[in-house]
DNA sequence: GATAACTTTTGATAAATGTCAAAAAAATTA
DNA sequence: TAATTTTTTTGACATTTATCAAAAGTTATC
């Protein structure tokens, strides 16, 4: 567990034998269950996540009911509702684990003491930051497409993973469409 | 314009005089006029700007020749096309100046070079990168509200000043529609 | 392996939004 | 101020997408 959280690091930053050990120090492990919330909307998130394997979803209840799905973070990764991390503002997501899993945890506070002493810790988190934004930069290129079809077809081609392992009624809504028109795209494109 | 640019950065962290008189170094003063590309899509971004005024438009083509705005950025801010900087990957964006303007420019190159030796400087760039993906995930959200009239609802509450400065047309793709649904939209909310 | 629970598909219809062309309004320039 | 250019609005109509209800298909559970 530990070792692919090493590994995981170390495609952004080195770190060296010691820096791994403090890391380690604030790291807890923890279980989840297949759809169990491991946040809820409206709480102020505290914490990071690593993930090894199966992935997350973000979603939230829109004005009229519906549940809107806004991300999917597949392991190995960090996950955290970071809005609401860095803003220490109510999360607007729920973050919903997707399969049984372990996972280890750490806080924001301990995280934020390791930015202060370690500059390679600090430039491991302007990296993730990095990522988080040019992920969310790509769904927003996606939403912006004028056709459910279009986005579609883009979804296929940047991210195939998705619709092959995500269900469909999740799809929909990460592409601002309803199941059903995302069942007929489905149909006249394959 | 040192003097915006210094207080807009101890806003976020703060810099000594030595570390502001280093930043200062990597900066060059450059002009642009209005309606301007300061970036065109399909180069590889390699600079900074920071404007103390005036604000500036993301736009890209789209596969059916239509002009689409996907961000807005208002002085004073750093701007760039933070994936194509961070990626060394073509730009998908144009960025364009909205009115008159000097701003200070710097290269990503010379900004790495202070990463590298100033941990707060890295901490700044930290600290833009989550203001960045926060800003990001705003707009998407606003993507994902299902009715037009909701999205622009959302950001009549959200970024009013968006709607008072931003010319009609820009805002409506930005929201995702015609110009002609959001001036029949505007109708009717007012 | 049968039952239940959940997910996807289908059909009919309504509602929202896009398209194109032209007019009106506003901003810019001569 | 007039002329020109740019932006916004309007109308008629086409197209896309949503909605609701039910059926079919799939997966999980006992």
């Amino acid at each position: 567990m530990k070792e692919t959280l090493h590994k995981y690091i170390n495609s952004f930053v080195q770190l060296t034998k010691e820096e791994f050990a403090t890391f380690d120090e604030i790291l807890t492990q923890k279980q989840f269950k297949k759809n169990e919330l491991i946040l809820e909307a409206g709480k102020i998130c505290q914490r990071v996540w690593f993930a090894t394997d199966g992935y997350f979803r973000f979603f939230h209840i829109d004005s009229r009911g519906n549940e809107i799905t806004s991300d999917f973070y597949f392991a190995p990764s960090f996950i955290s509702s970071f809005t609401s991390l860095l803003r220490e503002s109510p999360s607007l997501v729920n973050i919903q684990a997707m399969s049984d899993m372990e996972v280890l945890e750490f806080t924001k506070k301990d995280l934020f003491k390791l930015y202060d002493n370690y500059p390679k810790i600090e430039r491991l988190g302007r990296l993730i930051a990095e990522s988080v934004s040019i992920a969310s930069e790509e769904h927003l290129f996606l939403l912006l497409n004028q056709t459910a079809e279009m986005r579609y077809k883009k979804l296929l081609e940047k991210n195939p993973k998705y619709v092959k392992i995500i269900p469909l009624q999740y799809i929909a809504s990460y592409l601002g469409i309803t199941q059903e028109t995302l069942s007929r795209i489905r149909k006249s494109v394959q």
